[in-house]
DNA sequence: AGTGAAACCGCACTTTG
DNA sequence: CAAAGTGCGGTTTCACT
C-alpha cells in the first residue's frame, strides 16, 4: 500500500466531497480554493491512487425496510487457517452483514448487521451459528442510532 | 416518517447507485431498465422523498492515515435525561466518532471511533471518559477490517 | 477558453390498473 | 380516470482538453 503524504488541498478535496460527492467540479473548486483545473487533476489523481475508491449514495434505512442493526460479536471455536477462511466466506455471502472486523478483546470477531426486524434477524443469526461451530454469539440490538457512517476525518 | 412502499424499479435503481454512485443518467436508466426519463424522475422523487440522503465517497482510511478502528462499548452511572443530552452532545463532538448507536443488553452505547494511531485513540479515550461520569468502557480493537460499509440490503 | 456530452425538463403521446 | 411509461427535443451545465 503505497502511502504518499497528503497535502491541505488533498485533504480538503475529500473533506469536501465526503460531505457532498455530487458537487461539480467548479463548486468543488472554489471550496477548495483551487483552479478547476487543478482541482480536476488532483482529482483524478486521488482516484488513480485509490485513496478515493468511489462513490455511493447515503440511503434512508427506515425507507428502505432495514430498519434494524444488530452488532454481533462472535468467539470462534477452531483457530486453523481454513476453518477461519470458510468461516469469513460463509460471514461474507450474508448480504445483511455491513461490517466484518476481527477484533482483539474477549471476542474475536465483531459483525453488524443490519435487518428488516427481528424475524429477518433470527434468520441471519440462526445462518450464522448453523453454518460455523461458534464458542459464543453475543448479540447487540440498536435500539436508537444517533449517528451512522459519519465522515473520516481528513 | 412517511413510508411509501418502494417497488422493484426504485430498489433497482437504489442498489446500482450503492455500488456506484457515479453511474450516469443514461447508463443507470439502461441498467434498471427504464427509459432516461422515467428513471430520473424516480430518482428526482427519491431524493425528495429522503429514501436517497446524499452522495459521498468511499475513502481509504489507510491512505488517510486513519488506520486504526475501536469499537467502545459504554454503560452509563446516570440516565437522566439532560445528562444523556450532553453526552450525545459530547461524543458527537468528537470528529474521530463515526457511528454512535444506544444498544440493548449489558451495554447502553456502542460508538465507533477511528483514529490515527494508539496515541491519537487515547486522546479521544481520555476525552470521552474525562468529560462523562461513565461506568464502564470496554474497547475492543480491530486488528483487520474484513469489511466494511457495505452495500445496505435493498 | 472551447467543445462535445450529459443533465435537465417540458411535451405529446401510450400503457396499465 | 389516474398514475406511470416512452420518445423527442431544446436549453443549460458540466467534464475534460
Amino acid at each position: 500500500m503505497t502511502t504518499r503524504p497528503l497535502d491541505t488541498f488533498d485533504k480538503s478535496i475529500i473533506r469536501a466531497l465526503q460531505r457532498d460527492a455530487s458537487l461539480s467540479q467548479r463548486d468543488l473548486a472554489e471550496k477548495v480554493g483551487l483552479s478547476q483545473n487543478a482541482c480536476w487533476r488532483r482529482l483524478t489523481r486521488l482516484r488513480e491512487e485509490g485513496v478515493i475508491m468511489g462513490q455511493t449514495i447515503r440511503v434512508n434505512m427506515q425507507a428502505l425496510g432495514q430498519g434494524l442493526t444488530v452488532y454481533a460479536m462472535v468467539r470462534t471455536r477452531h483457530h486453523s487457517l481454513a476453518w477461519l477462511e470458510k468461516f469469513r466466506k460463509s460471514v461474507l455471502a450474508i448480504e445483511n452483514v455491513v461490517d466484518f472486523y476481527r477484533i482483539a478483546g474477549d471476542y474475536d470477531y465483531m459483525i453488524k448487521i443490519v435487518a428488516r426486524d427481528m424475524n429477518d434477524f433470527d434468520r441471519v443469526y440462526q445462518k450464522l451459528i448453523g453454518d460455523n461451530e461458534l464458542e459464543t454469539v453475543t448479540s447487540y440490538i440498536a435500539m436508537e442510532a444517533i449517528a451512522n457512517g459519519r465522515d473520516i476525518p481528513a
